[in-house]
DNA sequence: ATTGGCATTCTTGTATACAATACACTTGAC
DNA sequence: GTCAAGTGTATTGTATACAAGAATGCCAAT
């Protein structure tokens, strides 16, 4: 086991709550989570205090901690938000960018390509995630890279979901083609809003197949 | 005192570490502050969860916490988000600004013209936030308005400093004019612009302000 | 039958006790 | 005199014990 109990379980938390094993509106039962890690309340406790700052978990006083999804109208907010960061991290990647990095971010597009012939959908998404994070760190600013980081990471299962939809993985291929372009060219307004138009249609992509299945 | 005492100390902490009591490096000793504030140790442990969350100190496994303030380069870096993420405020507010909600901005802003007038700094501040606080929210996106809050927050006591210079205020009240005009006008770049240059201003000042106390 | 009040029980929040690790100091050897 | 190793102390991390508030169920009254 690991050194800190509570750092731990507020990691496997968030898998659990990630893995849909929590839905939203449960309760987080301290006493039955202690005894299912084989731990006290304690470091429970302590990763609930983590898991509510990340915001996967609302703290009511002497209520308990309740786990909260975000609903479709939350949803395609924080993808509103993630688009435009995404934006600002492409739009200061161009002017800031290096040759090194420029050929790194090249060679992940090349593997996202081959994950596409492959229709290797996990090989697509790992190559895609470092493609955007060599984007976020070529921003410059650490903190940039760091909230990108963040709020890359709180969207994770979603944008996995919509990975498998028709015809998906090439037409992302295109813009990250374009995405690649604009940086190697270093014009910062078109990096913005190659890389603004590639994440918001995600998040539109995602409503519309939520649309989809809410009637049901 | 409060029901929920380990958030009340949570707050007290952060209150501390802002007023300089606690400055960068120093180790926040749990026993000292548990018997400082009148509690046990636990509600103080819990207090500094949310506390490294927040950024404000950093944990070391079986070392302790201890304060981290942003120095020069973390602080011109998270000016500069600052400054982008107001411009995406602004660019949407733009869109999506009612003209109520147009009409109590312009009431906020000659609240800052009245304050400049009586060379009130500290209305000048609240009825600046306020100001800000308004475009936030008439992003129309409340995720994007909480991260807004939640980074003005952390700025917040740089931001009080460089507010003393000569003719800031004057020059503030100015970007205000035609940050206020570009929403009246639904010009989304208009108030992108203005607004992201209105904020990064700040962030050079404070960056000025800065190199010249260091070599003392 | 439904509703209001009381009591019981369960859960959270805090305090204290215990365990394990890191730091410091001393002591001894080279 | 200096460096290293070992012991002792202090501090963190976890477990348990205790206190206070909230939820639930039961009983009575309308």
């Amino acid at each position: 086991m690991d050194i800190r109990r509570a750092d731990a379980i507020a990691d496997e938390l968030e898998q659990l709550i990630f893995s849909g094993e929590f839905v939203d509106g449960d309760r987080l039962d301290e006493n039955k989570l202690a005894s299912r890690f084989g731990v006290s309340r304690t470091p429970v406790r302590e990763a609930f205090q983590k898991l509510s700052l990340s915001g996967l978990v609302k703290q009511l006083p002497r209520r308990g901690v309740f786990v909260r999804q975000p609903g479709p109208v939350e949803l395609l907010e924080m993808f509103e938000v993630m688009a435009e960061i995404e934006a600002i991290c492409g739009r200061l990647a161009a002017k800031r960018i290096s040759e090194a990095a420029l050929k790194t971010l090249q060679e992940a597009n090349e593997e996202c390509q081959k994950a596409v012939e492959n229709s290797d959908a996990d090989a697509y998404y790992r190559e895609n995630e470092r493609f955007h994070h060599l984007i976020y760190q070529q921003s410059g600013n650490r903190f940039l890279e760091q909230e990108a980081l963040r709020l890359h990471k709180r969207l994770k299962p979603f944008r996995r979901i919509q990975l498998h939809l028709r015809g998906r993985m090439k037409q992302s291929m295109a813009e990250h083609k374009a995405i690649v372009q604009a940086l190697v060219d270093a014009s910062p307004e078109e990096a913005a809003i190659t890389l603004r138009d590639h994440v918001a249609v995600q998040g539109e992509k995602f409503h519309h197949l939520m649309a989809s299945l809410k009637p049901a």
